[in-house]
DNA sequence: TTGTCAAATCGAAACGGTTCAACTTCACAG
DNA sequence: CTGTGAAGTTGAACCGTTTCGATTTGACAA
């Protein structure tokens, strides 16, 4: 690996003094056009590409950004965070780098680092939490006091926390389901190594402890949440069952996993939601469009990112260490048609 | 603005030298457990965050990242790409930082401003380049050979370019549908200042040429891309027509607005497609799980992203400047539930 | 030819960390 | 006590730019 190369080597090539070459990479007009063509022409010749740290290492550069880690940024709910997060920030001058972790906690891990090394002000992060979940990443944030939000609690830490109850959550729709005459209704859980996931099936569970109905554990299925999965385990689970035993209802994981189930259910020409109640949950942008408009969980999305965006820049522009805050967002269910009311109140 | 808190006002505090506090920030064991516990004490207390860039400098710190500058995250189009140049990416090493510019050049320019700061190794552009794009930002790009790779041509400007032939793809679609017997088709435009939109109109129009039918400019209807707005302006467009009139067949901008069409639709009920055909473009993962899955032009995603990254990085790794690349790719119509053949072959 | 002044260029210091050879401390063996 | 070596700490040099006062250049007037 050859030495990189440095504006130092521009000048001895040109001929000049390191402050002229940095004059010319700054568009500043007080170089001689003719000597400005021949730098460019050097530092064009020896593929110079000046280090913007060593810049702003001098200059104090003044650059607002902060960091937002999601754990899969193909997923709606995500990057409607982000773009809540993101007109905060906006408003506040800060630009925001949204970079998904892919659920991988490597990758988390990784991430942090880069957004810590290269000066990104803060960050914002929807972390990683299965099984036992490594944090020693942020512990040195905290060690470096670098400012940074959690959008799930993480056990063993104390940080700053923005979300939402996912387990009364669930429980606000079950208990409606059970409300509204259904009696076999049945969980699609998602991936079991997500806490979402356990929290959701722990909510599920509540909900019959309140209620005439008993709880079997026949009655969470194991799914998963990209529709790809959904879809074809829904065909497997519906498959084998007469009609009859059809469950009334299914509570989804999440949207993403309620699209694929319905695309299941309209490929095996079960009605919904004549046949078969669809709640979803988080409550997606192509939820609400959808032909059959989803039943489900509206979490604030929106109000979840600005929040967190707000606390991570009054801790960024704060010059002491603030105390961790906690906020904890109300969710609403709300009905639309995969839903049917079966005790035709 | 109170002076920033440095590494030395630390070691002043706590009585020690600069170069034990910097072992204490890299968790070096070679302090003393007192003296560590004191200078952690202090920096809290001080609330000092070590500057990365300055660390990085020195150490010369070897971290692999690229950005990735998209026009709207929000839409699976986008992020598929992202997810195919991150496959790539990470194959190499390199982390992907994805952001969106949310169609707004400013903030384009201050994206690409940031990576080159921070060292980001180098960009993948989706350029905004509405009306008179200005372009000065990419040129200064150039000038500190900063590698980049646009995902769409702008004029004015030579780089590396990957991405698909609009035109063409959109003529695919439209002579399909002539050659299945449509003769009353209209095309749901996107934004107009978009120039993925321009070509698409172009394409659309290109194809009559080649055909017995004439086009007409009330083909072209304005509608939008956010499903919002398609859904809406499909209402007011349908609500005037007798059913004789519909057209029987819609080319619609991108995948999220046909959805948006379709949503309409169904409200209108309007079937899809025994009574009008609609034809998507991009071929996003929501066309496919769709209950009436979408007969689309299939844009190679991850492919594109893939190619992307692999540009890229090719160029941050060469010493050398390297010569621009260009490649399109083809694009490929797929035909699922949304289309019906008029002329029953 | 000389003096003058603006324009162009130079180069040492500075930015805030890390590195590492040299120096201190300190516990313990002889 | 003294000698020894490991553990702990120091501080000067360094990373690659920008900054800015000092210096040089060059055009033009006197």
């Amino acid at each position: 690996m050859t030495k990189r190369v440095t504006i130092e080597d521009v000048a001895k090539r040109a001929g000049v003094s390191k402050g002229t070459v940095s004059a010319v990479i700054n568009a500043k007009n007080s170089v001689k056009p003719g000597t400005r063509d021949h730098i460019l022409a050097v530092m064009k010749e020896l593929n110079f590409r000046p280090r913007g740290m060593a810049r702003n290492l001098r200059s104090g550069t003044y650059d607002k950004s902060i960091g937002f880690i999601a754990k899969d940024l193909n997923y709606p709910f995500y990057t409607s965070i982000v773009t809540g997060a993101t007109e905060y920030a906006k408003s506040k001058g800060y630009s925001v780098l949204a970079v998904s972790s892919d659920n991988d906690q490597e990758t988390e891990k990784r991430l942090t680092q880069l957004f810590s090394a290269k000066d990104i002000k803060g960050v914002i992060i929807a972390p990683v939490v299965e099984g036992k979940a490594e944090i020693e990443h942020l512990f040195r944030l905290k060690m470096i006091n670098y400012p940074f939000v959690l959008l799930e609690d993480v056990k063993g830490i104390q940080a700053n926390v923005v979300g939402i109850d996912n387990i009364t959550a669930i429980k606000k729709a079950v208990k409606y389901l059970i409300d509204s005459g259904h009696s076999k209704i049945v969980h699609f859980a998602g991936p079991p190594q997500s806490s979402h996931a356990q929290e959701r099936i722990e909510g599920f569970r509540d909900a019959f402890s309140e209620s005439p109905l008993i709880f079997h554990r026949d009655m969470i299925v194991s799914v998963g949440s990209k529709p790809e999965d959904s879809f074809q385990k829904t065909l497997e689970y519906f498959k084998p069952l007469r009609p009859e035993d059809y469950p009334t209802a299914i509570v989804c994981f999440n949207d993403q996993q309620a699209l694929g189930v319905m695309g299941a259910l309209k490929e095996l020409r079960i009605p919904v939601p004549e046949a078969v109640t669809i709640v979803g949950n988080d409550d997606i942008y192509y939820a609400r469009i959808y032909p059959i408009p989803l039943t489900t969980i509206h979490a604030p999305q929106h109000e979840i990112g600005h929040k967190a965006a707000e606390i991570l820049i009054r801790n960024i522009e704060s010059s002491v260490l603030l105390s961790y805050e906690r906020v904890i967002f109300e969710t609403e269910l709300v009905v639309r048609n995969s839903s049917r009311i079966l005790n035709g109140s």
